[in-house]
DNA sequence: CCTTCGTAATCAATCGTTAGACTAAGGTTT
DNA sequence: AAACCTTAGTCTAACGATTGATTACGAAGG
């Protein structure tokens, strides 16, 4: 029976003391039996009779009781650059649950823009939270640089000098992109991707060009754009404007690459036929005209994966970077063909 | 200058009391200078003196030593059915802005299927929370009834008899669709949206269906699929099944509507030229073949004013249902014409 | 001259949990 | 039988902020 405390919002709620008047021993004791304190001696059976209060009182640990004593406040902060972006959604999935799992709660912070200060800050300087997931790729977005005090980090989807950081193959995924059009056929390859400030376009980069060294290819079209919708129409737009336009073309994000496919098909530029396309994967990619085909990147377990790692930061170890062991893979859609025969 | 404490992850803070010896005064004091408590005299010099110590140690309250005294969290949970739904970014933005200027934290938690519990009730059990905005639009999901205990909280993108609700002009927006529609000339229309157990889909149907009324047009073909894209790939697909094909449809959800996009492209339906489309905007409107004419809706807003009127209900007001007084706009793009003149 | 009042603060209890110090009762060892 | 362990707990002081109750002091009033 939960009987109101008084004041608006506030519900009395059950307490340790309860529960020690119920199994008739010392809050203390229940405390330690309810925490499986060793350093303590109880008789099963009083052990038994505290479990058994706790449980017929529905007793549940006051977070805020316990964050007090003992510093840490069980929440972890998550920050994003942009809340709109889909790809972010799955890393906030994986990271939620198991946030979720290992007993935290997830508190949200979105990057404002430069001017605008952003709730994160204050999220730290408060304590509200034990460790802060940082989920911006930009290197000069430097979150941590503003903080006015130390707090443990680990930054996600990026790899960074100065914290651990979880992060997916990008290397690979920017890798298997250009073998795929290489199998196809291609053999003047662009890629489209952020400039090497955003790490994961970096990575990706990295793989597409080392693949085509590998495979004897020239060296691809390197079109440099933010990893927008935007970004993508305005950088297919100068790829179709090069006197020698590929033939094959790795958006390296879902944003781009669907900004690109916009702007091919303004531009009357048929996909497949006159140019493949491929890009990273979301639900998204299935759905265009035509649909996409795509890397798809472990991006729900990266998230997992961070929430994990920031775990074992907060809890003093000293854990390094971490690629998720789970290689990207190609779905393959109606977006990658061979190249047009010379001539026609 | 900060020192550690101690334990991993904990920083030594500016407590009150750091204030209070640096001012030379009872913590009593201070606190209730900063707080500007107006029981108690004190001193002008005194005052400055406390405020300026405070500024000078930088000193922050600690949200979780006043949550114990207040019972109070200051903190928001906001529930959502699925994070990677962009619809629900602008709302988190919106809400986590308005939070952070109302000095809230937002907790994050996802409703996952029918069977994993969700973390949102282990928010509201364990009083993390102050309080819940609940995004989810079905009228099954309830969440509410789910919870230990009465917690304060407000539905938003869907109204409910059983709180206070945030909602945009859902009515007005399937009316603005169906009179775009008509104004180009259609006549037979189809209305493509989520069952009468999603509220959203309700109010837009009625809007929608109300206007077809008032202009003297037969009932638009209703068809009901969730809100995915799946969903409106299907639709879309028997859309197109029935004898006398609409000219022009509504398809009530961004989702839907790329799907719907899809489905229509790959039987081979041009859109605008055979059917007439238009669905809700998001920024991947604009990049969809052809671009999606689209009824925009004032999401943020509707997150922002969430979570001020559940910032009401948690200080005891109750608040009525609110309709974010900012009407829908059309963005007019390329998938609406007007019908082929009958006989081609 | 004693009482009362107002000012300017301080004191002390409280929120719920935790952990180290401590104790009471009973049993062993020498 | 005194000294010493063990067992099975209890007591108490925090953690940091808040707030109603209280006090110390000087001035004014009767």
């Amino acid at each position: 029976m939960e009987t109101n405390r008084g004041g608006p919002g506030r519900y009395r709620r059950t307490t340790l003391r309860d529960v020690a008047a119920a199994a008739g021993v010392d809050v203390s004791t229940v405390s330690k039996v309810l925490n499986n304190n060793s350093r303590i001696n109880v008789r099963p059976e009083t052990r038994e009779r505290i479990r058994a209060a706790a449980d017929e009182l529905r007793y549940r640990p006051d977070p805020v009781a316990r964050s007090l004593r003992s510093g840490r406040s069980g929440a972890l902060g998550m920050l994003f650059p942009d809340l709109t972006n889909p790809v972010y959604g799955l890393i906030m999935r994986g990271a939620s649950q198991r946030a979720s799992e290992l007993g935290y709660a997830i508190l949200l912070a979105e990057l404002g823009d430069e001017n605008t200060p952003s709730s994160y800050e204050r999220l730290v300087e408060e304590h509200r939270i034990d460790g802060l997931v940082i989920a911006t790729s930009r290197d000069n977005q430097d979150v941590i640089a503003k903080l006015p005090l130390e707090a443990p980090h680990v930054y996600t989807n990026r790899r960074s000098p100065e914290g651990p950081s979880v992060t997916v193959d990008d290397e690979a995924a920017g890798r298997l992109a250009a073998e795929t059009l290489l199998a196809a056929g291609h053999t003047r390859l662009a890629f489209i991707g952020d400039s090497d400030e955003t790490d994961t376009a970096r990575r990706r980069r990295l793989g597409f060009v080392r693949a085509c060294e590998e495979a004897g290819v020239p060296d691809p079209v390197d079109i440099r754009t933010p990893y927008t919708r935007a970004g993508g129409f305005e950088a297919m737009g100068s790829l179709l404007d090069l006197d020698e336009v590929p033939t094959g073309a790795f958006a390296s994000s879902l944003l781009v690459g669907i900004g690109s496919l916009a702007a091919a098909r303004q531009r009357g530029v048929a996909v497949p036929d006159a140019l493949s396309l491929i890009t990273l994967d979301a639900e998204d990619a299935e759905y265009t005209a035509p649909p996409l085909s795509a890397i798809r990147l472990p991006l729900r377990e990266m998230g997992a994966a961070a929430v994990e790692t920031l775990d074992r930061v907060v809890k003093g170890e000293r854990p390094t970077n971490l690629v998720v062991p789970i290689p990207p893979n190609l779905i393959e859609r109606e977006s990658v063909a061979p190249p047009r025969p010379a001539g026609l």
